[in-house]
DNA sequence: TTGCAAAGCAGACATTTGTCTGCTAAATTG
DNA sequence: CAATTTAGCAGACAAATGTCTGCTTTGCAA
């Protein structure tokens, strides 16, 4: 029987397996061995376990399908892309998302969200209007962050200031005047974790 | 028994087949039993084939941890990180990536690659030292779009323009003079499709 | 209240899939 | 070349996991 040289299928074979794990879809140990033609189970078997030997593969043992990848290639996750957010909707627009971002598993859980910016209002701060925001939600946040707050109905991005006690919501763009919240009804939805913007169609 | 209320546990069970399979790691129907107390594997799965159902879910019978997310929220891939790119060593760069970040599917493959942005020229266009480009590699582009160039030894990233048939690099930036390259000695890497700032440590 | 449908339960069963043992053949090494 | 390691093979076995049938409970509305 004719055989690669040393190695080589190897590397075949994490690439395939980071690109089926990648695509959500680890394979199982028979699928290894249908696409690289092996004709025992065990051929295959022992390459993953080589590769789990060099650190380049995890193996949860016993599990269907219990092959990942080590971090940081391996973890991520989806956050829900909300449309506008109204005052006390957030909840309800997270049940019907416009779609999905993918981010790093450490952004990841029902703790974020992202927004799409409408407005030139922090363009000073490299945001512009069709841009995503990503949002840890947090119901404070510290001087200087970038924040997502409810004003009036609307969420709003802007950067919040503390003066003397006094909370502030800061524009970056001098053609908007800063906004004194009463702080009664001020309510901090969460802190910008991320910008993204999409130069192509499609989201 | 007590319940919860219609359609209620449905979606939760979606938000955590999501989190899990874009995790790269499909559960079984035991694990959703477990994860929401169900004390019959049938009350899980009788959940998942109402989600299938619903088109919310794509379901693959007989096969272990077989439930997947309908695209778009499904497919997704990793991008290497490159440092700085120098003259014709972008091939060696690709072997020894910094990092990888998280794309939708589209964006996948190896004809993308991302680079983290040095200096202020393109402040006009919202890309800020520090940030991300994600790049689709291309040996051309159209007037107006923003590319990744090789100027002299390093990589730069600039506006294309087509004056009157020679290639001009604009910055976006008063402070840049823009650049007219010898034609012979341009190179276009990619065309930039994504910003990304991050603003948080941790890349 | 009564009836129906949705939700849940219990357990058996079938299939998929991981794991093991022993063997053969090709590469590598001294 | 002989010894050793590596790659691959074959088949059996066991555990994980999907699927099925029949039944009970709950929510809801006529």
């Amino acid at each position: 029987m004719s055989r690669t040289p040393r190695g080589e299928t190897r590397s075949r074979i994490l690439e395939f397996m980071r690109r089926r794990i990648a695509a959500g879809e680890p394979p199982t140990v028979r699928e290894v061995q249908q696409a690289f033609g092996f004709r025992a189970v065990e051929s295959a078997r022992a390459h993953l376990r080589a590769l789990v030997q060099a650190g380049q593969l995890v193996h949860l043992p016993g599990r269907a399908r219990g092959y990942r990848l080590p971090e940081p290639v391996g973890a991520l996750s989806w956050v829900p892309l909300l449309g506008r957010v109204q005052a006390g909707a957030l909840s309800d627009a997270i049940e019907a998302p416009e779609g999905y971002v993918p981010v790093r598993a450490q952004d990841a859980g029902k703790a974020h969200f992202a927004l799409r910016v409408v407005g030139w209002s922090m363009v000073g701060a490299g945001i512009l209007p069709g841009d995503l925001v990503i949002v840890r939600r947090q119901p404070t946040a510290h001087s200087g962050e970038i924040v997502v707050a409810l004003v009036g109905d609307e969420a709003t991005v802007k950067t919040l200031r503390l003066r003397g006690g006094q909370v502030v919501l800061e524009a970056q763009n001098p053609d908007f005047p800063p906004i004194f919240p009463d702080p009664e009804s001020l309510r901090i939805l969460g802190k910008v974790v991320e910008v993204r913007r999409y130069l192509e169609e499609g989201s």
